[in-house]
Parts: C-alpha cells; sequence; structure tokens
DNA sequence: CTGAAAGCGCTTACAG
DNA sequence: CTGAAAGCGCTTACAG
C-alpha cells in the first residue's frame, strides 16, 4: 500500500509538504499543492488511520456494547447511535455482549486496547465491575437505555411513569380485571421501574390483589405465552394484560389466538417498546412506544459532544414515551356503570 | 495512558524486554518476567493496538458492509459474522449502507483508511464501482447473502431452487390458483432468481397465466398488503400466495385479516427468510428458512481463514434451505379429484 | 538472555 | 513557504 514517502516522492516534495496538504495548512504554494493532489490522485494514495490515530491520540472510533443487535429493541437503538455516528464522521465498533459479564469486561479491554474515543454502554445495569472497567478506559461514556448511580449521563425514558400510563389507560378503559407480565425483578431498569408503575395506577385506581396480578417473564416471545397462561389461570375473568415488551405482548396474543380467546374483544392487551413488529400483529398491537432510535441519537450525540468537548453532558435525561393506540385494547363498560343503568 | 516505557521503568528493564514478555517470547529469564508482569499489573498497562497495527499492518479489525442492521434479516446474519469474529480474537466495525452507493463508497475508504483486515458485503448487487473499490482495499473480501461475476467467494442460498421448492410445495398441496410477491426484478440476488424457481414450479404444473400471477414489492410489510389487493384483484378466487420475504407475507396475513379472509381456510401463505416474526404471527408462519445466523457465521470463517491463510476460498458457497412447515398452508383436494370422486 | 537502534506511517514544532 | 528531525507506542533484527 502507498505511504506519504511514495506521494512525496512522485510530487518532488517533502513528506512534510504532502502532510501539511493532507491536513489542509495553509502554508502551501498552490502550485505544490496542486502537485502533491495529483500525485494523491495517481497513487490511489489514503492516509493510514493508524499512523495518525497514533499521533493525535483519537482513533475516530466509538464502541458500542449492547446486549445483542439482532433483537428488535436494541438493532434500532443501535441504528440511531449509527447513523450519527457515521453523520459526524464516527466510526463505531460494535460489542455484543449477551448480557454475560465475562465477555462485557473482555470488549471493555478490547476497546482500550483499540483506543477508542468513547463509549455508548446500553441497556444493562452498571456493576461496581463494569464501572471500574469503564473508568479505566480514561474517555466518556454515555448509558443508553438504562442508568446508574455513577456519574455517566445517559438517555432512557421514564419507565415507571410510561407503565403507570400504559395500566392507566386500561383501567380508564374499563378494566378493573387486569394483570401485568412485568420483566425481571433483579432487572433494576425495565423490570422493577414498570412494575412500580403498573402498580402505583392499580393503587390510585383502588383495585386490589396487585401482586398475584404480576408474573415475570424475560421479555421474550415464548415467556410471553407462558405468562399469560399463568395469569389466566389465576384469573379466569382477566379482561386486560399489560406486558412489559411488545414481544411477550406478541405472546399473549398468540396464546390467546390458540386458545380462541378473541383479541381485543375478550383480552386486552397493551405493550411496551413499540419495536417494528408491534404494527405487524393481527390486530395491530397497542403499545407505549420508546424512541429507540432517537435514544440511540441522543446517546451518540451525547458522547460525540463530550469527546469533541463541544458541551458537557450530565445526569440523566429522559426522552418522551408516547401511547400509541392501535387495535388490542377493546373499552369496557364498568359494573359499575351497568349496575347504575339498572 | 501508560506505555510500555512507564513499564520498563518500573520493572528496571528496557522496553525490548517488556515487549518480549508481551509476546510470549521463551527469552526471558523467569525473575524478569515476573517483575514486569506485577508492573503491567499494577500500572493497570494495556498495548496500544494502534503502535502494534502499524507495525503489524494488522489491526485485528473486519469491516462489515451492511444495508440495514435494524433490518431482522441482517440483524440474524451480522450476528453470525460478529460471533465468530469475536471467538477467533477479531473486531468489527460495522458500516449501515442502506443501498446507498454514496455511502458504500465512502465507507469503502474508510474501511481503507483504517487498515481493516478484510470485508464482509452483504447482500448487495457487486456493482462495477463497488468493485473496483473493493480490490484497492488490497484485503480478502466475501460476499454474504449476495453473489457476483467476480471472483470473491460468496456464502449464500440457492434462490432459484428454494423458490421453486416453495411454489412446488403449494402446489402439492392441491393449489393451482397460486400467485406470488416477488422482489425487486432489478435485484439480482433476491428478485430475479425467486421469480424464476417460481416459474419453473408453476410451468411444470402446467398452470397457466404465470406473468399476471406476479406482483412485485419492496421485501417489506406495507408492499405486502398491497400487493395482496392487486392480485386478488387480478385473482379473486387465489388460494395461495408466495411472498419473497416474511415481512411482505406477514403483510399478506393482515390483509387477509382486515378484510375477512381466513388464513389457511381461505388463503395459503409462505413467506422466505424464516425470520424470528414467522413464528410469532398467528397462525404462524410456514416459510422457506435461510440458515440466517449460518450465512454469517460462515461467511466471518470463510474470511478469517483467508485472512489468517488458513484456508482458501473461492467461488460459491450454498448453504441449505428448508421448507418450514409451520400453520398458514391448508391442503386443498384438487378439482380434478373431486370430480373423479364424482 | 538483554538492550540500543531502526522502523511502522504519520504530524508538527523548529530552523531557515 | 519548506524540509530535516523528533516523536507517537510499539516490534524486531542486531550485536553482545
Amino acid at each position: 500500500m502507498t505511504t506519504i514517502h511514495d506521494v512525496a516522492k512522485r510530487a518532488n516534495v517533502s513528506i512534510s509538504t504532502v502532510s501539511r496538504v493532507l491536513n489542509n495548512s495553509p502554508l502551501v504554494t498552490a502550485e505544490k499543492r496542486e502537485r502533491v493532489l495529483e500525485a494523491i490522485r495517481e497513487l490511489g494514495y489514503q492516509p493510514n488511520a493508524l499512523a495518525r490515530g497514533l499521533i493525535h491520540r483519537r482513533t475516530q472510533t466509538i464502541g458500542v456494547l449492547i446486549p445483542d443487535v439482532s433483537n428488535f429493541f436494541f438493532a434500532e437503538v443501535f441504528r440511531g447511535m449509527e447513523d450519527v455516528a457515521h453523520a459526524r464522521g464516527w466510526n463505531v465498533m460494535i460489542c455484543n455482549t449477551d448480557g454475560d459479564p465475562r465477555r462485557m469486561l473482555k470488549y471493555i479491554e478490547v476497546l482500550r486496547e483499540k483506543r477508542v474515543d468513547g463509549v455508548i454502554f446500553t441497556s444493562e445495569p452498571v456493576s461496581e465491575d463494569y464501572y471500574r472497567a469503564l473508568l479505566k478506559l480514561e474517555v466518556p461514556v454515555v448509558l443508553a437505555a438504562t442508568t446508574s448511580g455513577y456519574d455517566f449521563p445517559s438517555i432512557k425514558v421514564n419507565d415507571e411513569q410510561a407503565s403507570f400510563e400504559a395500566a392507566n389507560y386500561l383501567i380508564e378503559q374499563g378494566h378493573r380485571n387486569l394483570g401485568m407480565i412485568a420483566g425481571s425483578s433483579h432487572d433494576p431498569i425495565a423490570g422493577v421501574p414498570r412494575v412500580a408503575g403498573f402498580r402505583r395506577a392499580l393503587q390510585e385506581a383502588g383495585i386490589a390483589d396487585i401482586d398475584r396480578r404480576i408474573v415475570h417473564g424475560d421479555y421474550r416471545f415464548e415467556s410471553g405465552k407462558q405468562a399469560t397462561e399463568e395469569l389466566l389461570g389465576r384469573f379466569p375473568e382477566m379482561t386486560a394484560i399489560f406486558a412489559a415488551s411488545d414481544e411477550m405482548a406478541l405472546g399473549i396474543i398468540s396464546y390467546a389466538y390458540e386458545r380462541g380467546i378473541r383479541v381485543p374483544e375478550e383480552l386486552s392487551v397493551v405493550g411496551f417498546d413499540n419495536v417494528k413488529i408491534a404494527q405487524m400483529s393481527n390486530p395491530p398491537l397497542t403499545t407505549v412506544a420508546q424512541p429507540l432510535y432517537q435514544i440511540g441519537e441522543k446517546a451518540a450525540d451525547c458522547l460525540l459532544d463530550m469527546i469533541t468537548k463541544t458541551v458537557e453532558h450530565k445526569g440523566l435525561h429522559y426522552l418522551k414515551h408516547q401511547l400509541i393506540v392501535r387495535g388490542t385494547v377493546k373499552e369496557i363498560k364498568q359494573l359499575t356503570d351497568e349496575r347504575t343503568l339498572k
């Protein structure tokens, strides 16, 4: 591969001069500049980013730690990151951690070796081990779709509030016998707060027996089906279920379909996330939208701002969630209304 | 950040010695090795991959050119690549091209600057521009889920044959009035060959009017819905539709659901790809599976073999497709049988 | 076995 | 304005 020396020789100048035109230095005569440019063109020369990076201590690369890009949710968040990185002239090194601590720690080390300029840590809780490893990186870190007790800026949705609104919507539509398929109770991000929001809504509505109305899944389709069976076993008359992920919500719909339970006539369903498949189900899924792509965009923007010292970011940034009403919730007359009518 | 000099000073040896223990050279006394290791640990030193890469002319990084990771299909293929890269000690730089030639060419340049050790080019036809740019890279290139007239090894499924089998399956199930929602007729990979396979099956079965039975979509959900409307407008009695992607197949199901057409009782559907959502539809989608994850794995393995010169790969490698029978196809008695019975 | 030196491909004061 | 030189953080013949 051609180097700066080849160009210098061909243009009959020193490598310093070549370097100057490469870096748009004004102190080169028009004539030499032309000669150099010409030589570059003829040779198809491109500067070696490694050599440049070594000197500038900047690689123009950021690392993205993410559980699994083949997951609908992460795929969209990631796309937002990649797009702004690209637009701002950065590249991204992707690291699928699978939620595996060994893999995560290994990847953080690799990112350190490669001297990435910054890191986006996505969707997982920040353990103390992770925190220490991240600090050693000595570069800016931004949290996407998660948050922590440490001082990394983080971009996410207000899970408690979003969940509260979803449950509340169901209640407003007249449902009183409702349940929830939650995420993991060990998950401080998408697990605990969403349960808390659900709880708050039911409490305010004076609905009893809340604990038994909550079953835990793992956010995936299959667990949504199983959890529905469990829930309907406990409350055969249940009229609505809120799931902490769209995939689990699709599991509810599938379960209902298999048993001949009509959605939404007999069972209303609300999901969480608004991944692309939410609009492809039958009926299309009513869900709480997280601005996935924007979370990725904002996280990348925030990180690049910190790297280039344009702006200093701190603390927790909430992005707006939004209830998307499609076809899986039916309004039902409340018992009290019916009694009143008689 | 600490350098090899810091370690050398602390361990009271030369940087050559530090370098040797870093590279597991046998020519270092146990005692010095210990001292160096100790210093490395205390300092939390990690060698700079840029400096190493500069010398070795190897970055331990591969580039992946892919249209859009947020797409179900590519996300899974990509995951396969990332997993083997990781397992074999390589990192991956991801480049979402969006099928945009400017973006593609720009990315190939960037990969050249960054001196990646190899490139996987995914799912797009290789234009002459791309070919030239790829050649200039001077590193191995492997094609995943696509192929070309050039001499890059490529990993894909036999689209014509897979499509033929899908159509044939429908015919075997007694369908004679069937249609296809194809991809783009400008797409030499997932467009043209799949239409050809469909055609061949209908021809062999002596089914007439083939041209009118084919409508083109863009692989996405919405176009599947629209194409269904078009097809059913032309052939109101149509009993089965084969789609060149699962997403379009889901579009067929949605269209049917909205119009009260029962799947599979009144309309059978077969998809292509077997992305994760295929099993989440109601009824679950019968489809031709491409081994997505394995295509990614194999492409990465093939590339890394070439980079490390373990093996030389050439030509076209077909990975096996497979018809996955789920719930969207109904067997119907053929008219001829019914007549025979009477 | 070990260290000084050259070199990977660049950038950037420094002197002219 | 321009080139020689030093240096970014490493590896690896070379001499001892």
